[in-house]
RNA sequence: GGUCGCGUAGCUCAGUUGGAUAGAGCAUCUGCCUUCUAAGCAGACGGUCACAGGUUCGAAUCCUGUCGCGAUCACCA
């Protein structure tokens, strides 16, 4: 049956009426139905599309919209009118109905949330290099995989979040290079710098000295590519690389230091930034992964090794490429790795699925991975996901960690609560706030507009951020969303011990706010099932309008009898706890005040 | 060039298994603080849903083609 923008509940029951309907003025077996909820210029609660039933029966649309429309008016205690237009049947609920709705919703705490182990899925997301600071780039990733890690929980899944930290490598050689050769032994103690901050500044060192080599070499009349290849800091770079690989001492206790500074500043970074992981991987305890199954995909002839010894997938029959999955010398590539590190982390958890928070530039990589892990024979291979999201760029274009255009992540979250900072003073409603309790408010407020900024959009979209233009405070925003539930918290400060209404007659904003609460649930499931913060942004967002709308134009404690603060009191509770709980699965607090 | 994604108001975005006159925010303009917090509310202005065909009662949505932007097509990760 197809339930669409409306409460379940009762579009169940309108729907086994209707079937009652045709089985019984018409012998037809009829069980799929179009619900909307009605349009706000027509007159309705929840509207039935009347159109697509004219294949079964080919009559007047309007006709037939009116016999039905009589039809659960007689059945239904719940509805006590209708009107069609064109080809929709417009129909209203009672208020006992709404009232009804109403109560439910109060009782649950955690209306709209499942809890459950239904499936047991992995959500990976970060997964940093261990050379350079976390950005833009990375705070979109976090935001996302925290996100959708909490989305699948109120879906009703046990979730793992995970992340898989490439900590060794050519990269990371390059670093510690640089500190070795230009750092005169800093330290983070000693610069005062965080500890990826430090060793990202190697990073770029390394990048600088580099390109110097490159240019004197050319002078000597070497081209472009000779001396790309042939500088001596690369080559020492890879000479690194290999002692690491061999395990020498020396390159190891660099390697070690180097990378447990870094591990020291991002946590700072995810603490401030609010997330958090059950389980960490590390590249260098992954990367000889995979091999073996290769091996055995060689015997079952899912890959073939070509005349040099390297192995091959051939996938032209899906249309993609033939893809290397081990090298002629025996070492592992990446898809080697990815293969075995999906395989070692099933076994771990006995996850059902995975979700790969990964940028879109890598669509091609995990399209290919899951075939494989198919192929492989691999059940659960059906239920892996790449939540592929569209790049951050700047106006000047990509962000470049090397050329040092990215916009930093901790210097982002600063300039954010300086922002809240700066307009919660100017509006200056904080009394009776200490100054700690201020600062921990701007914090919430500055994180909330910047989460909310990048989550609101589809994750598939690319973001164009503009660092000279703030984010907004004000409109769709999450300081707007995070206002309405402080001023709701003020009115439930001052009103009185709640009793029980048993009949009312309710205001079109009270019935409109009933409505949009009810679509909580499948908003959750839809979000899960498209792995889509977006849609839990933008519910949310027209559950404010409405309430804001409510706020301004009814009064809630001042109303005119008893019942009606408690039902306008009720939902506003109500409404504050959904904010809160749709928030949270955004991963933004929620201010008592502000 | 092949493949994938995107293209909706000046700007940022909604619009979800095809439904009524395509909606918000920002910006611009007009009202509303002596009443529960004005980071708000009410309203005005603003559209060839990139373009052209097709499918049907009905298309921003599905199909085909064209154009524009991006990504990718490594024995890098």
């Amino acid at each position: 049956m197809h339930f669409k923008k409306f409460s379940m509940h009762i579009q169940e029951k309108l729907a086994s009426t209707i079937t009652q309907f045709f089985k019984v003025e018409h012998q037809l077996d009829v069980t799929q139905y179009d619900f909307q909820s009605t349009r706000k210029e027509f007159e309705g609660d929840v509207t039935l599309v009347v159109f697509s039933l004219l294949r079964y029966l080919k009559t007047n649309p309007v006709a037939l919209g009116n016999a039905i429309g009589e039809f659960v008016e007689n059945k239904l205690d719940e509805v006590v009118g209708f009107n069609v237009v064109k080809g929709f049947l417009n129909i209203s609920l009672s208020d006992a109905y709404f009232l009804t709705e109403l109560h439910s919703i109060t009782a649950d705490e955690n209306f709209g949330h499942l809890k459950g182990d239904s499936e047991k899925m992995m959500v990976e997301y970060c997964s940093p290099n261990t050379n350079k600071p976390l950005h833009l780039g990375h705070i979109r990733n976090n935001l996302l995989g925290y996100s959708v890690a909490e989305i699948l929980k109120a879906s009703g899944k046990e979730v793992i979040k995970t992340q898989i930290i490439n900590d060794r490598g050519i990269h990371i050689c390059k670093s510690m290079l640089a500190w070795q050769k230009f750092g005169h032994g800093e330290t983070p103690e000693s610069t005062g710098l965080k500890g990826d901050k430090l060793v990202g500044n190697f990073y770029v060192k390394f990048d600088q000295e580099y390109k110097k080599q490159i240019e004197e070499l050319k002078l000597k009349g070497l081209d472009e590519k000779e001396a790309k290849t042939q500088a001596p800091l690369l080559i020492e770079a890879q000479q690194m690389l290999q002692k690491w690989e061999q395990g020498n001492e020396e390159v190891v206790a660099l390697w070690k230091k180097m990378n447990q500074w870094v591990y020291e500043g991002f946590e700072e970074t995810f603490k401030n930034l609010g997330v958090d992981f059950d389980k960490n991987y590390y590249e260098s305890d992954t990367y000889l992964l995979g091999k073996d199954v290769v091996a055995q995909g060689l015997e079952s002839g899912v890959f073939y090794k070509k005349e040099d010894g390297s192995v091959w997938i051939d996938l032209t029959d899906e249309g993609l490429d033939e893809k290397i999955v081990l090298r002629a010398d025996g070492t592992a590539v990446y898809m080697t790795q990815d293969i075995g590190t999906a395989i070692q982390r099933v076994k771990d958890f006995a996850a059902n699925g995975m979700v790969y928070t990964v940028g879109n530039e890598q669509d091609y990589h995990f399209k290919v991975l899951f075939l494989i892990l198919k192929k492989l024979g691999f059940k659960w291979a059906d239920n892996l996901f790449h939540l592929s999201y569209g790049m951050v760029d700047l106006p000047s274009g990509k962000m470049k960690s090397r050329e040092g255009t990215v916009v930093d992540a901790d210097d982002l979250m600063v300039e954010m609560t300086d922002t809240a900072r700066k307009i919660s003073i100017d509006l200056g409603k904080l009394d009776g706030y200490s100054e700690a309790e201020k600062e921990e408010l701007y914090r919430k407020i500055g994180l909330g507009a910047l989460k909310y900024y990048i989550l609101k959009v589809d994750p598939k979209k690319r973001i164009l951020f503009n660092p000279e233009e703030s984010v907004d405070f004000q409109g769709n925003t999450g300081p707007f969303i995070q206002y309405t539930y402080a001023r709701i918290q003020s009115i439930l400060k001052k009103a009185p011990a709640s009793t029980v209404v048993s009949e009312y007659v309710f205001h079109e904003k009270e019935k409109a706010l009933i409505k949009q609460l009810n679509l909580y649930p499948e908003t959750i499931q839809q979000a899960a099932s498209q792995y889509s913060p977006a849609l839990i942004a933008n519910y949310t967002y027209d559950l404010v309008k409405e309430f804001n709308s409510f706020y301004q134009n009814v009064s809630i404690l001042g109303a005119d009898d008893d019942a009606q603060i408690q039902v306008r009191v009720a939902l506003s509770k109500s409404v504050a706890n959904v904010i809160k709980k749709s928030f949270g699965l955004l991963g933004i607090e929620v201010p008592e005040q502000m």
